[in-house]
RNA sequence: GAUCCAGUAGCUCAGUUGGUAGAGCACAUCCCUUUUAAGGAUGGGGUCCAGGGUUCGAGGCCCUGCUGGAUCACCA
């Protein structure tokens, strides 16, 4: 990038970093810097009667300035928080030279700069928590300006707000919006909550593969690559439930994994192509079993993050307190579309979904058909944590059958605000009707289901050695979090979000316009009036570009020796002849 | 993929029937030794998302595109 590229404020804060060079200061000095304290602790446990917090050290990033002659405030934010610090020039410098207070200080420091600053705590006239400081030091210079965001009673001004900038820019949404930060915190919170849970009950975190030469446990769309060395065709994984069964296979009676599963569909408030989940799978349990345990985790999670199972969402509180309600699918159906579907054939079915207002297309079998039923009819309206379970056999080609109901499988969902959380089964171990269930599935695939599931006969071996019963379950954990923390959308849970990648201006270098006899000083010059590229100026009138940068110079000031108009005109046509 | 909305200074935003681009914060220079959305004075800063079109003249009108958001569709 050349300088006129820059902003003004950009060239204004290099400016400064070149005179603290020339001051003998280091703007990214490489020895560590000792903390003792942070912003909390100090505002939530500083006592004047106790005179506590007399000889601390912090570490953090300027906030605002509040600069009044010879004694200035600024706000400074470590990890922790906010805290006010004062800056007093005699202090800072006892003796003759000003130097560290006047120049470097006022001068050469900026919003959004890190510093380092030693002093001792104390109550200014207006009774605010403040660090009176002895020494700073710089730990690094911050070249771009910062958005500045302020508040008074509560009430935020200028808030930076652009959902574009913020997840383009995750590090600057960071520093200046606290909120964000807390997001991410609570996030690793249900996550450890959950570790620990499952950790406590003996289970094992394990890795399966993510790189797969077969797609499974899940209907969706893949990302596809290849190994060029194998030359074979592998896939991003869109679950793990085939890995972690075989691992169960093996002699586990319990294990889990905290998985990036990956899927190639359309990106909404609820769906990134990359999400995470943790997919659990326990030998000898039934999915009455998972039922228990999965409310028992949640619940366990809404405590540790809030202390209490009442949750808000938007206007709604979610409790999470368990038991929860617990309804079979065509109860829940008849319950909120009024049609008992329990018995119908899929024609029936197909009649039933049309009269509702549900568009069908032959591709749709008996399962595809009631899961549009639920879909559009029931599951909206399940706003508080509801289990439903006993799933048409059609779509869950991986739970196993039944005990007692025909042509039903022992599965259930979770339910939350209208959105799906988890989803567990039974899982089939009969590795006959296993097969018999992928065939199914190859048979959608022929009807024009692009996400039934393809036969995996490693698989299949794995399941003919013999697998225990086992209860499995996968939860979202972008979802969870949404619901935890009152996330609108699944970007604020997720730090770098997938977006479009940002149309870049492409610029020429340097050595492209020396080539056309360009001097070197006029070529920011002429990529500053927005001539990036070279072939850029083949359509330029050269009287016109000859007045652009004369009156450049002007301008800018930049006191540079005009070309001639015969000059520019051999630039021009040089550029042309390219 | 469809519809609607938005894109103007580093940030948040104004910009009237088409007529020389504005504010607050930030920035620069100056004043100010307990301020807190600090205050006071002065000043600089713009590819009005991009490309076409209409017009004597476009930030504003028309067309196309790009990016984002909302809703819908898709997505266990």
């Amino acid at each position: 990038m050349t300088e006129t590229q820059l902003t003004e404020q950009e060239i204004i804060r290099r400016e400064a970093l070149k005179k603290l060079r020339e001051l003998g200061i280091d703007p990214y000095p490489p020895e560590e810097y000792p903390v003792t304290a942070y912003s909390d602790e100090i505002l939530s446990q500083y006592d004047p009667e106790k005179n506590n917090f007399q000889d601390v050290s912090l570490a953090g990033r300027i906030m605002s300035r509040r600069i009044m002659g010879n004694a200035s405030f600024i706000e400074l934010q470590d990890s922790h928080g906010r805290i006010q610090a004062y800056f007093r020039r005699d202090d800072i410098c006892p003796g003759e030279d000003k130097t560290m207070y006047n120049t470097v200080f006022k001068k050469l420091l900026d919003i959004g700069d890190i510093i380092g600053i030693k002093g001792h705590v104390f109550k200014t006239k207006m009774g605010e928590t403040t660090v009176w400081v002895k020494e700073f030091k710089l730990l690094a210079k911050s070249l771009r300006p910062l958005p500045i965001v302020k508040e008074k009673d509560g009430k935020v001004y200028d808030a930076f707000t652009d959902p574009e900038q913020r997840y383009r820019n995750r590090s600057l949404d960071l520093i200046v919006n606290p909120e964000v930060k807390e997001i991410f915190i609570k996030r690793t919170k249900i996550v450890n909550t959950m570790r620990e849970f499952l950790n406590a009950h003996g289970y094992l975190e394990v890795e399966t593969p993510i790189l797969q030469p077969i797609y499974g446990g899940a209907a969706a769309r893949p990302f596809k690559t290849h190994h060029y060395r194998l030359d074979q065709t592998l896939y991003l994984r869109i679950a793990n439930e085939l890995y972690l069964k075989r691992i169960i296979v093996g002699g586990f009676d319990g294990v889990y994994e905290f998985a990036k599963d990956f899927r190639n569909e359309g990106l909404d408030r609820f769906h990134n192509p990359e999400f995470t989940q943790m997919e659990i799978y326990v030998a000898y349990k039934d999915y009455y079993w998972m039922m228990d345990f999965f409310e028992e985790m949640i619940e366990k999670v809404a405590l540790a993050l809030h202390g209490t199972t009442r949750v808000k969402h938007g206007d709604r509180v979610i409790d999470f307190k368990r038991p929860w309600k617990r309804l079979t699918m065509f109860d829940a159906i008849k319950e909120h579309a009024g049609v008992d579907i329990s018995n119908m054939d899929e024609d029936e079915l197909r009649a039933t979904a049309e009269k509702l207002g549900i568009e069908t297309d032959p591709s749709m079998g008996k399962g595809k058909l009631i899961d549009e039923i639920f879909g559009e009819t029931t599951e909206p309206h399940l706003i508080q944590p509801t289990i439903i379970m006993d799933y048409p056999i059609e779509m869950s080609p991986l739970s196993k059958k039944h005990r007692s109901k025909p042509g039903l499988v022992e599965r259930f969902e979770v339910i939350v605000n209208g959105k799906e959380l988890a989803n567990s089964f039974s899982e089939l171990n009969d590795p006959i009707d296993q097969r018999e269930r992928f065939e199914q599935q190859l048979l959608l695939g022929k009807r024009g289901d692009e996400e039934a599931m393809v036969l995996d006969e490693d698989f299949l071996k794995a399941l003919e050695l013999g697998m225990p019963p086992t209860a499995g379950l996968g939860v979202g954990i972008d979802r969870l979090t949404m619901l935890m923390t009152g996330a609108h959308s699944i970007q604020d849970v997720i730090f770098f979000p997938q977006m479009r990648p940002e149309k870049k201006v492409v610029i020429d270098p340097k050595e492209k316009f020396l080539e056309l006899g360009i001097p070197e000083e006029w070529v920011p010059v002429i990529q500053g009036l927005g001539f990036s590229t070279v072939a850029s100026l083949r359509e330029v009138k050269p009287g016109k570009l000859f007045n652009d940068i004369t009156s450049y110079n002007k301008k800018h000031k930049l006191g540079l020796k005009n070309p001639t108009q015969e000059e520019v005109k051999a630039w021009v046509e040089k550029a042309a002849a390219v």
